[in-house]
DNA sequence: GCCAACGTTGGC
DNA sequence: GCCAACGTTGGC
């Protein structure tokens, strides 16, 4: 079992948008680290924080995922009319992948990236360090608790 | 909207 | 295989 922390711009897909779906192809990952944790480390019924990045007062913790289905081919990078196509990439043997997450819950509270920065335990987070542009990251077991109880203050 | 950080690209 | 240029990300 392994745990998550999956950031998007709300502005594109936020939680509400996956509470209203239930379930959502989480695709569009150009990022070949990204790809392989999702390859090689993601596993149906992994549990996943929902981030929401880039805005404002807003950014930060919003709510939690269930990894729904494993590492499938991105469909969108042989989409010309998508956002990220990739001609490059070979039908044969796609070079990116997608995976499925089903809501879970939304936080009662946002748990801001500012809180989140000033709570020792969490301070081992990849999305707290300078620079990380890493979408999905690991995180650990008390982590994601640490992040759950904080939401529930 | 600015800018620092980082990944990718492509010329050599 | 190096590295400068470029594009993207994301906090502020």
């Amino acid at each position: 079992m392994n745990y998550w922390l999956i950031k998007n711009e709300p502005d594109c897909y936020s939680v509400d948008d996956l509470k209203r779906d239930k379930v959502e192809m989480w695709d569009g990952v150009r990022n070949y680290q990204v790809r392989n944790m999702m390859r090689d480390d993601m596993k149906k019924g992994d549990l996943a924080i929902f981030y929401h990045s880039n805005a404002g007062k807003e950014t930060g913790a919003v709510g939690v995922m269930t990894i729904a289905k494993e590492a499938y081919p991105d469909p969108t990078q042989f989409d010309p009319k998508s956002e990220h196509p990739d001609p490059k990439s070979d039908p044969a043997n796609p070079r990116w992948l997608a995976v499925d997450v089903k809501y879970k819950k939304k936080f009662k509270r946002l748990v801001s990236l500012q809180e989140m920065k000033e709570v020792k335990a969490l301070h081992g987070l990849r999305i707290l360090q300078k620079g990380n542009r890493l979408s999905i990251t690991p995180i650990k077991k008390p982590e994601f608790d640490k992040i759950v109880a904080l939401s529930e203050k």
